[in-house]
DNA sequence: GAAAAACATTGATCTAGTTCAATAAAATGG
DNA sequence: CCATTTTATTGAACTAGATCAATGTTTTTC
């Protein structure tokens, strides 16, 4: 019976069935209520999260005190300031529930004695690191060459769930627009 | 006597000077005139490579056919397309000469033999690509959070000698503007 | 060292997106 | 279930930055 974190695990490397209680035995199931703040600006990240409930935004706090979302993690995402967890220095991000969550963490020592039992897994970490790399490239591409418009439609297209789920302000913050403003794009969008 | 190279490894990890020509070897140095392509959109991108002498472009390209640059490689940086590399699949981004340049490279074969030989230096890949996603995070922040003007302050402070030595109108594809309009910030900026 | 190409500046006009303020509608919590 | 807070919509005025077109200035190239 598979968990939703050995599926994901199993498309980054092929490990024997036999593996797989071990393998889940590293990790720690936490429950957290909305709006719970799991790091803050300054703070040291201490999780690296595999999400298996719920909706987290990771996010800058601009010179004006307001949000800019670097992130969603949703269901089969990992949630953490990578470089902040790896090295145990202070973040320049902050991590906040938008839903009640659940995921699964490693902690530094966690993880440092999984890859010591399971070294094959140290490929699926590189890819996660190697994706996150990739999103934000297309991201920033995306911020100086399209149109708020387009940039919204390919939001939808990844995250088609998200609009029903999570105040749209919050879209509007990863989109890098008003909210005022995403709000007429969707009424334009409407009237076709 | 230490090169460039081997001063940056150093900062990463800690090796006994007896690695060093151990570790040279496994580079080969190759240069290029400027304006050479080295890496087209959907081609698999062979090396990553150490710059030593010139500047090098990684860029995409919008549907008008027009480039956004995504990061500039000088003396001491690191350049290639890290997921095609990697993985060894298409690229989506585009790798050119500014200036004439000089690269150590490695390939995928050689960067294994190298790893393989030297497994502290590890840590030094995960660090390298640790601050190429740090630095999409803080420029994605910049791109929503900054206006240009200050985003033109901050390049000027991490690249300061860049705007004598490539054309202006690659600074404003690298800070999301026209040529038009950073020329007037310039301007604007020597009245003061 | 002349011709061509690439680059930079400037002015005029335009627009995508912001800001502010007011109102309406939902969600939340005691 | 009422009161408070959070969210969403709409209008009006504004602005950062784009676009287009013309001119001037460097840099390349042969």
């Amino acid at each position: 019976m598979d968990t939703p974190l050995l599926k994901y695990i199993h498309q980054c490397v092929t490990l024997s069935t036999a593996d797989h209680e071990g393998i889940m035995e590293f990790f720690q199931p936490i429950q957290y209520p909305k709006k719970t703040i799991l790091l803050n600006e300054g703070e040291i990240c201490k999780f690296e999260g595999f999400v298996t409930k719920g909706c987290i935004k990771t996010y800058f706090i601009d010179q004006n005190g307001f949000e800019v979302i670097l992130t969603f993690a949703t269901e089969n995402w990992w949630v953490s300031d990578i470089a902040s967890f790896q090295d145990q220095r202070p973040s320049k991000t902050c991590i906040e529930t938008i839903e009640a969550s659940e995921l699964l963490i490693l902690t530094p020592d966690s993880k440092e004695a999984l890859l010591s039992k399971y070294p094959d897994l140290e490929r699926m970490f590189r890819l996660m690191v190697q994706r996150h790399l990739a999103a934000y490239q297309e991201r920033l591409f995306g911020n100086i060459a399209l149109t708020a418009d387009k940039r919204y439609a390919l939001f939808l297209e990844k995250y088609p769930d998200l609009p029903q789920r999570i105040p749209q302000h919050l879209i509007a913050s990863y989109l890098g627009i008003s909210p005022e403003f995403l709000s007429r794009l969707r009424k334009r969008k409407s009237k076709k």
